[in-house]
DNA sequence: CTTTGGTACGCACACGTGTGCGCAATTTGC
DNA sequence: GCAAATTGCGCACACGTGTGCGTACCAAAG
C-alpha cells in the first residue's frame, strides 16, 4: 500500500538507493548507462519522490501559505489566481486557508502553516494581526502583505497606489461637473479605506470643494453594507449627485439602493467604484471604476517571495498603479445639462 | 535556523525524545508530572511538530488536493470556500491548484499531488481526464468529482440534480406563457450541460412544445460566450421570448447582448440562469435562477473524503437539489399581456 | 527475603531522501 | 609494468517523529 520508494527502485536496478538518488538528479558520479537504466525503471514503476522526505532533509518544503479573509470575494479570488499561477510555474505548491476574519481561526491557520514549514506566507486579509510579526520572528518566514502594510523589517508588501487612483476617480467626477460628491467607505478596510478617502479628500481640496463630513458613509465592503450606507446618503436633505465607493462590491449595493429609491444611474446620481471586478463591465449601467490588476498583484506577491528565497532579503515594497476605467455609470449632473 | 525539534525539547527537559513524543501525545506511559513539565517547556520554546516528519512515519499527510479550472469563477470559489471550511475544522490542509483547462498543466498538478502524498483529491474541473482514474489505480487516493461523474469504482461524486432543476426552471417559463424558449448552453460543459439541456427538453415535451434545434445556442460558460450565443438567438427570424441559460455567467453576457439590441428584460425577453451567484440578486433586473448550494456542496465533497478515510470505502454519490429562485428577469411574454 | 507486578523511562529502529566519504575497479601517465 | 589519477558505486549518517521492546526502579505480596 505504501508508495514505491527510492529503495524499491534500487532493488529493481540492483544498485544502492544512493545511486538511484544521484541518477535521478543527473549527478555526474553515475555513469550515463546506469543513469539511463535507472530512470527507465523509475518511470516504468511510476516512481514519485516523497516531498515530505525531501523537505525533511533539505529544510525547505517548497510550499507557501496563503491566508485570505474570504475566497468567495472576487478580488481575493483574482489575487489568489495570480499567486497560484506564479507559484506553480516555479515548483511551489499553495496552501490555501480562509481566516473569515475570525481570530481563533486565524490562530489555527498560523499554527498549521508553522507545522507545515511553509517557506513563505502571503496575506490578503485586511486585518493584519501582530500574529504575523511574531511569526516572522519565531520562524523567520517571510511574509508578504497584499494591499496592506506593516512597519517592520522582513515584512514585505504589494500595494496599489490608493491615493493617486482615488484622486483620479474623484477628479473625474469633478470634471463632469459634480460638486456634491459622497464617499462610501468600508469601516473595516483600515489602511485601504483610509488612503482612498484621503485621495477623495485631496481631489476635493484641489478643486476648492469643501470636505463635508455628512457626505461620508460607511459599509463593510459587501453589497449589503453598501446598500445601507447608500440609504443614509439618500436620506440627506441635500442629496449628493455622485458617489465614489470603496470597492465595486459596495457600489453594487449602492446601485441597488439608488434604483430602489426610484432614481436613475447616472442621470440622477453617478456611481464610481474601485477594483474593476470581472462582472463590473456587465452591470447595468456598466460601472466606472478603478482597475486593480488583481492577478498581476498576486503574481508580484509570489515573485517577491521568490526573490527573497534567492538572495539576501532587503525589504520589498512594490507599488502598482490603478487605472481609471470610465464607463456609463458616471455622467454630468442633471442641472448642468 | 532550523526549527526547534523534539530533540531540543528533550535536551531541555533532560529526557529522551521518545518521552517528549509520548508526553505531547498524552501517553499513559509518562508520569503526569513529567508530562506537565515537558509540555510547559515545549510551549515556552514555541515547539511545533514537523508535519513532514510525522507524515513520513504515519503514512498520512493530512492534506487534500483541490483541482479547479479557474478559481476566479464565482461558482468555483464558493465550492472551494466550503471545502476549506470543512477541511480546516478536521485538521486537514488544502492544496489549491488551477488547471486552467490546460492538459499539460493538469499533468503537472497531478504529479505534484502525488509527490505531496495528498490523502484525497477533489476535482471541480468540468473536464474529467482519464488522468484521475489512473491516479486512483496507482496511488489508491480517493477522488471526489463535483458536478461530474465517472463510472468507476473508488470514484465518488457530489452532484446537483441538474435534470429536476432545469425542468423546474423551464416549467416556470412555460407557466408564464412562453412557447418559444431558447437554451443557451456551454459547449465545454459536458455532463452538466447535457443534463440541463435534457431537463429543458423534458419540460418542453411535458407541455407539448416541440423541441426546436434552432433555439439552442452554445457559449463557453463565460459572459463573452453568452454574448455571442445570444447574438445568434437574436438573429433568428422568429425570436425566442425567453432564454434559459446554462449558468449565471452566461446569462450575464446574454443580458448585455439583449440590452445592446435595444430590447428590454423581461418585457421583450425573459432570462433565467443557473447557479445563483452572489451577485445575481444585484443585477438589473435581478436574475431568476436555480440556486446551487455551492458552499454546502464543497463541504459535502470534503465530508465524503472524511467518510472514506474513516471506514471502508463504498462508492459515494451524493445528490443535492437545486432551488428555483424567481426574481424580476422573467415575466409573461408581451403578447399575452 | 525473594518474587511478582507495575511504573516510568530509554534504546533502537523505521519512514524516504540526500550526501560526504571511502573504496574498489578502471584508466592514464611515464 | 607499476604508480597515480580517475571513475563508479556503496556505506553510513542525517533530517524529525513515532513506537515496540527492553530495563531499571519501586512497591506490594508471599
Amino acid at each position: 500500500m505504501p508508495a514505491t520508494s527510492i529503495k524499491d527502485i534500487a532493488r529493481l536496478a540492483r544498485v544502492s538507493h544512493s545511486t538511484v538518488s544521484r541518477a535521478l538528479h543527473g549527478s555526474q558520479q553515475v555513469s550515463p548507462e546506469t543513469t539511463a537504466r535507472i530512470r527507465k525503471i523509475a518511470e516504468k514503476a511510476g516512481y514519485r519522490p516523497s516531498a515530505a522526505a525531501r523537505s525533511l532533509v533539505k529544510g525547505r518544503s517548497n510550499t507557501i501559505g496563503v491566508v485570505v479573509t474570504n475566497i468567495a470575494d472576487p478580488f481575493v479570488a483574482g489575487v489568489v489566481s495570480g499567486i497560484e499561477d506564479m507559484a506553480e510555474s516555479h515548483g511551489y505548491s499553495v496552501f490555501l486557508a480562509n481566516s473569515n476574519a475570525d481570530p481563533d481561526r486565524e490562530l489555527r491557520v498560523v499554527r498549521s502553516f508553522e507545522e507545515r514549514r511553509v517557506d513563505g506566507i502571503i496575506v490578503t486579509s485586511s486585518r493584519v494581526g501582530a500574529l504575523y510579526v511574531s511569526l516572522i520572528e519565531r520562524m523567520g518566514v517571510p511574509v508578504v502583505l497584499l494591499n496592506n502594510q506593516h512597519p517592520s523589517e522582513f515584512m514585505h508588501s504589494v500595494l496599489i497606489d490608493n491615493l493617486a487612483a482615488s484622486v483620479a476617480a474623484t477628479r473625474h467626477l469633478i470634471q463632469l461637473g459634480h460638486r456634491r460628491i459622497a464617499y462610501l467607505g468600508d469601516r473595516f478596510g483600515h489602511q485601504s479605506d483610509t488612503e482612498r478617502r484621503a485621495g477623495y479628500a485631496k481631489a476635493l481640496e484641489e478643486a476648492g470643494i469643501p470636505y463635508c463630513v455628512d457626505l461620508a458613509a460607511y459599509g463593510d465592503g459587501t453589497p449589503e453594507g453598501g446598500e445601507h450606507a447608500m440609504a443614509q446618503l439618500l436620506a440627506l436633505a441635500n442629496r449628493p449627485t455622485a458617489v465614489f465607493c470603496y470597492n465595486d462590491m459596495s457600489a453594487l449595493g449602492a446601485m441597488r439602493q439608488i434604483r430602489a429609491s426610484g432614481l436613475q444611474i447616472p442621470d440622477d446620481l453617478s456611481v464610481a467604484g474601485f477594483d474593476d471586478l470581472y462582472i463590473s463591465q456587465y452591470l447595468e449601467p456598466p460601472l466606472t471604476t478603478v482597475r486593480q490588476p488583481m492577478r498581476q498583484m498576486g503574481r508580484m506577491a509570489m515573485e517577491t517571495l521568490l526573490h527573497i528565497f534567492d538572495g539576501p532579503h532587503s525589504t520589498h515594497n512594490l507599488r502598482v498603479e490603478g487605472q481609471l476605467i470610465v464607463r456609463q455609470s458616471t455622467a454630468h449632473p442633471k442641472e448642468n445639462r
